[in-house]
DNA sequence: CAAAAATGGTTGCAATTGTAACTAACTGAG
DNA sequence: CTCAGTTAGTTACAATTGCAACCATTTTTG
């Protein structure tokens, strides 16, 4: 027997991690706006980049499009966005942030600023600079 | 606008990791053996640890009593493992692999060791070794 | 010892997700 | 033009999941 171990390996890793991380975070879009992750997702996106069509979000967020027209239909029911159909293409729809929404995002975007550097308070810059580059190189794939 | 972003948003890169990840090793159990994640992480538990009970695995794989009971259930019917009743307590079942389950834990423990070996080709030591320390301590939470 | 609390495990039901099929709108080769 | 693709987005339905309530045992405790 290998001395290979669950501990070894880096999908269940990530997978644990990203859940204790997730689960954490989620309270606050949670309890404070009843949104699901797919919507605080799509309010990051919308809030951080400005105005987009659905595809647009589905290429940047990484999600797919019946998630995102899920997330986008709540979104819209909680009167955080609007849709404003384009002249040009009639498939598509501008999606942008209403005030509330607006508000919302910056409070999320600050209380994630927060949650991140809390969350990695105990790592030297060096050791933040690796994960970064591990991550990503793995989402990558 | 500070300049976070949600690529610097940790618990989101980890999600795009652990899934892209997960995903891609998720063929091998799913194609050959028909098995979904947790019923994955039961046989390794059992494989790798030996026998024990459903409550045992749920400490140990950090899964919750439903979804450890439902994939102790489809492993059975897939004749993958076998349980035992307790005499001391009737309550518990001793759980081990059957010689077919065995022979598939020991199929994907090496696709599992090669696999991570692959994901992490691209690291050096000292980079795989930060990983798995920040992963783990962001686990820990 | 009996009744109450705790424990291991299962089940039922609602919520979420994944997949595929669908509509509506555009594009482009004949 | 026009009819076979594409593309953006939605919807329907099945599969997974999460949560709470539920058995069947132990264990505790008065």
């Amino acid at each position: 027997m290998s001395d290979f171990d669950l501990k070894d390996f880096t999908p269940y890793l990530l997978n644990i991690a990203a859940e204790a991380s997730g689960t954490r975070f989620q309270r606050l879009y949670k309890d404070r706006y009843g949104m699901l992750r797919t919507e605080w997702r799509v309010l990051f996106h919308l809030g951080r980049y400005g105005s987009m069509t659905a595809k647009e979000i589905c290429e940047r967020a990484r999600l797919h499009k019946t998630k995102v027209s899920r997330a986008v239909a709540a979104l819209e029911e909680k009167r955080f966005l609007m849709r404003e159909a384009q002249e040009e293409d009639r498939r598509l729809e501008t999606l942008s942030l209403t005030s509330v929404g607006q508000e919302a995002f910056d409070d999320l975007y600050m209380e994630a600023a927060r949650f991140d550097e809390d969350l990695l308070q105990a790592f030297s810059d060096q050791e933040r600079r690796v994960l970064r580059k591990c991550l990503g190189a793995i989402a990558e794939i």
